[in-house]
DNA sequence: TCTTTGTTTAT
DNA sequence: TAAACAAAG
């Protein structure tokens, strides 16, 4: 019997278990797994790019063992696809949804010109909980505050997620290229030295790191998940961005910690909830990610010049405000920030430098392992208080409170921060090991004094707030 | 997913 | 005197 033969063009969606698309693919005949380099790639920033690459590495090896291969080809998806289409004769294409304008617009032309062609090109969800077309308000409308979002979506059922799926593999293969040969960490020197040790790539890690997370940290998750200093979230936000684990896997774990009364699991679905929030709103928005969401902001007086002072002090994390220089630091050694921090380091670019937030937002871009297109933009939008789900008030973070009441005893700070410490931790050194020389910064240096003070910065962002004329 | 200020309550 | 609370931005 002649067995039919598809494409899984993979993307964000680097797992063999709970995907879709593969399954369908694999139930129709023998399966052709694909990763294309094309500009979504390219123009990744160098954190990201590099965590990619040992995501594929894993992905490749996870289909070794199951007697398949990941091909590795380099260009224009469309161009690729109709390459590979032409050499191995396959009859369909499959893929999981991406949500972002560029994504969108590449797939549905990719969809649209192989449909012409006669090629079943189709795509399956898996990357978002809920399809953003799904969740609307009475009127119809798309969701822009979180607790009704939150509320229309917590008793919906979620797809039990699916089995890795069996793999058929061809009689003859395409060539790939080699993975090296992409140089995915080129932009990253201290990728290898420094971040690698924190980084924890693919499907079979992020299995076991949800397993460890639902064992024994998602009981106190609603308490511990703030207090930076503790290792009490879930680690999973770079399994989630490269696919390597579905967003249903860990929301069918959390709801069965739920029914054994585990305190803190509905507090963790409420986190998932915010990534599928965010992707809404990219969705229907997709000028979240480029601009004011609220146009009225574009009058308010940010500072637009990277080049300025302030901007480099906050990159080097040599702000002179605690939290916030850790904060930095702990994103640049190991690719991700605690999130009540991330919020922190928001608020003070944004508000007490009056640094534009599309400047941390790319920063941020260019330096997180765990970077999500949409949680990023909804995240800076969120601090600005430029975005949808604004506060009825001018949204500005105390450094210092914060500080007090999340990292009481200073442990996470003294981690990240040598300067004036005589025993320096080995993670506040390995800072200025991976800092490029370039910067000119040491462990001796004096720690510098703010550049601008909890207390001023808050003035200033204030009257600039009740002067913005809107 | 906040901060400040002023007031009340507990010790 | 500090902690807890309420209100407003």
């Amino acid at each position: 019997m002649p067995s039919k033969s598809t494409l899984l063009w993979f993307r964000r969606d680097l797992r063999l278990g709970d995907h879709p698309a593969l399954t369908a693919a694999a139930a129709r005949g023998t399966v052709i797994p694909v990763f294309i380099h094309d500009d979504s790639v390219a123009n990744l920033g160098a954190a990201p790019k590099w965590r990619l690459g040992l995501s594929l590495e894993c992905l490749g090896a996870a289909l070794e063992a199951k007697g398949s291969r990941l091909i590795l080809r380099r260009g224009p998806a469309l161009e690729v696809l109709e390459e590979l289409i032409e050499e191995t004769g396959v009859d369909a294409v499959y893929w999981s949804r991406l949500y972002d304008g560029t994504a969108q617009e590449r797939d549905s032309r990719v969809k649209e010109e192989l449909g012409n062609n006669g090629i079943e090109a189709k795509s399956f969800g898996g990357h978002v909980l809920f399809e953003p077309w799904t969740v609307a308000t009475q009127q119809g409308n798309f969701y822009k505050v979180y607790t009704p979002f939150w509320k229309s979506v917590r008793d919906r059922e979620v797809d039990t997620p699916l089995p890795a799926p069996d793999l058929t593999a061809p009689s003859e293969w395409p060539g790939s290229e080699a993975l090296p040969d992409w140089e995915l960490g080129a932009g990253m020197a201290r990728g290898e030295s420094i971040v690698r040790r924190f980084a924890n790539p693919g499907e079979s890690a992020a299995q076991s790191r949800l397993g460890a997370f639902m064992a024994q940290g998602v009981d106190e998750y609603a308490t511990r998940r703030d207090l930076p200093a503790e290792d009490g979230t879930s680690n999973m936000s770079e399994h989630l961005t490269t696919g390597e684990i579905s967003p249903a896997q860990l929301w069918h774990a959390a709801l069965r910690e739920e029914k054994d009364g585990k305190a803190g699991a509905e507090t963790f679905r409420k986190e998932l909830v915010w990534r599928d929030f965010a992707y809404h709103l990219l969705y229907h928005t997709p000028r979240l990610t480029e601009g004011n969401w609220r146009e009225e902001w574009d009058a308010f007086p940010w500072n637009e010049d990277e080049r300025r002072k302030e901007v480099t002090a906050w990159k080097q994390a040599r702000t002179g405000i605690p939290i916030v220089d850790a904060g930095l630091r702990e994103m640049y050694v190991t690719g991700r920030m605690h999130n009540r921090v991330r919020m922190n380091v928001a608020s003070y670019l944004s508000k007490h430098l009056m640094c534009h937030w599309l400047i941390g937002l790319k920063w941020f871009e260019d330096c997180l392992i765990d970077w999500d297109i949409a949680n990023n933009a909804l995240g800076w939008q969120w601090a600005a208080g430029s975005g949808p789900d604004a506060a009825p008030y001018f949204r500005i973070f105390n450094p210092e409170t914060q500080a007090k009441r999340f990292d009481p005893d200073h442990a996470y700070i003294k981690r990240w921060i040598a300067e004036g410490q005589e025993n320096p931790s080995k993670d506040a050194l390995s800072y200025f090991d991976a800092i490029p020389a370039s910067w000119g910064l040491s462990p001796s240096d004096p720690y510098p004094a703010p550049i601008v003070s909890a207390d001023e910065g808050r003035k200033r962002a204030l009257d600039a707030y009740e002067n913005r004329g809107f």
